[in-house]
DNA sequence: AATGAATGAGGTTTCATTCAT
DNA sequence: CATGAATGAAACCTCATTCAT
């Protein structure tokens, strides 16, 4: 009965809130932003309505945390130091791309259904932009390095097949991402 | 004093359902299904709510309205028939899918936001998918037949990049489109 | 292409009066007024919405129209004439009460669930009654006559016994409707 | 600051839920089923629309719960156990029966308004026509044993009665129902 | 006399958000 | 910190009614 102590407190809230994003993301990739609602979250986190608005503002804050929170560890992915990329970097790079869909499909797909639903949170595709800007420039240099004709279109062209693959392994659970990897590297390593 | 002729009806009536048709794509796609309310939509095209429903069943029968009027040019791109595909022919495709989102901007968006928004209209996909199918089956031979080790998977892999680039496409309008076309030509054919 | 006569007109005139009374009639009863759309009346009729406000101001107009233009015969069943009702008298008028809702099904269905929605239609029901009081007095008198002890009360009974008889005939299609008249003579006439 | 203690919850969900049910009672048997509105309803309770599907599915599911929950002591007041009726277990079926009506004017109204509207709530008359049935089937024996010659018929007879005397209850004000209730008793019983 | 496209008020329902406790 | 009853704006949809033709 003696009130909890002020690291009990916060220990508590960084578990509710944590739970509370966990919950979120599952149900938001699950049915998309819009037709999740937010007594739904509330009730898969075995929480109150007025407990989640305790600790986000509302709806779209949420939203904003799940992405910003879980996008930190995205944009790590990225070497943003100013070096030439070595073959092992752009292997690691394809790597990772790959198991990041592949270990966190629902934020994968959170983030798809958001960038292609407009208005809502440019604010969070601009950031990942900005982030992976050094990035496309690092990588255009390797493939000059390798003498390709057109380094910046391929570069693209990179990016692209990593989208379109994240999208499809996402989408076809019997899509043979494997060998795709492999296809992948082969293609734009060495 | 007289009643419209029946032609006369017919014209107005198909004007206004492309009006609404047309419209809604817009909407759509710059909103996403779930944000586009049907009273916006009746706003834009300069009607009323009730009128839009004197033309389709609900807000769900317009989607399926758009995408399937609208997707059988699409669908007709896949060539079904049972031969061997020449290197035209996959040249071919690959033309008209770039084509296609370059040409028809907003239809692609909204395909793309409706399959990353899952529940919503799995049937429209699932549709979609079956008239893939037996060209998946034609692109797996072609590889086939050219000595590709894994044809299932490059066959796969193509479907990806399409995806992909088309993803960019819509997303960067400093995409270099033609480049990367000639870049996936170069990869795939031949 | 020479215009109508005026006769002509007035035959079209009513026919289509009396079409659009009788099929409203059958949907009203069908589905209750408040769940029949003036679509769904117009449609059955075989004519626009259009022309049945031409016939008629309005949907209640239409229903007012159909139990007046239809309640005369009604009323025109009770004797109104000041003499002392006979036997025979009281036996016909239990005759003509259950033979309208056997034979007028449509339109008893369609009383019966207008009397028990108020508000809209109290005229039609204060103008039945109406009619019906001089008659009330008469059956008193009949029953006075027979030297009944409470004649007023048995003349209410009588009026019960029909309501509900008529209620039970209308829902009930095994209703045993001939024994129950027998009955109902029996019981009532001398 | 604390929360409300469920016992509290309970108390407030208890009363709100009867506060909505008696509301709608009145607002439907004034009105008719139809020709109530949700808004109506939740302004004579002094509640947001929101509210009231806070307790109830829809419409028709408080109708349902009006009936359901209310008609449960109707239901009850037919014997069900198989034994040959008295004249007193008949006496007090018509008692109760008039009883109800007295009582509960209201939901007798909604009932029969219910009754005489097709296709809106069929369910339900089923459910009460089930219950009753296994006491149609005692009242007819009874009668049989009072060696009437159609006993069937009689007891058909005898539900029509209560069905037009209530009707009449309901409708006319000044309607003698002592004395039509002794007038029913001593035609059926004995 | 006849049509049916068009309107818009109003109905049912959902849901993000607030607030008393 | 925690609850969930309560709100109200806004969504989807229906339908009586009008009106240009």
């Amino acid at each position: 009965m003696s009130p909890r102590t002020l690291e009990q407190n916060q220990v508590i809230k960084k578990d509710k809130r944590t739970l509370i994003l966990k919950t979120a993301l599952k149900v938001f990739s699950d049915y998309g932003f819009h037709a999740s609602s937010v007594s739904h979250i509330a009730q898969k986190a075995n929480i109150s309505k007025g407990l989640l608005y305790n600790y986000f503002e509302n709806k779209e804050d949420l939203l904003k945390t799940i992405i910003f929170d879980f996008a930190d560890p995205i944009l790590e992915k990225y070497p943003q130091e100013n070096y030439c990329l070595s073959n092992e970097d752009v292997e690691f790079f394809i790597d990772k791309s790959f198991d990041f869909v592949l270990e966190d499909t629902n934020r994968s797909k959170l983030l798809f259904s958001i960038s292609s639903q407009p208005g809502v949170i440019d604010v969070i595709l601009e950031k990942l932009m900005e982030k992976a800007m050094p990035f496309m420039n690092l990588l255009t240099a390797y493939f000059k390095s390798r003498n390709i004709k057109d380094p910046e279109s391929m570069m693209y062209y990179l990016f692209s097949v990593i989208d379109g693959v994240s999208m499809n392994i996402i989408t076809n659970p019997n899509f043979p991402t494997e060998k795709v990897r492999t296809l992948t590297k082969n293609q734009f390593i060495k």
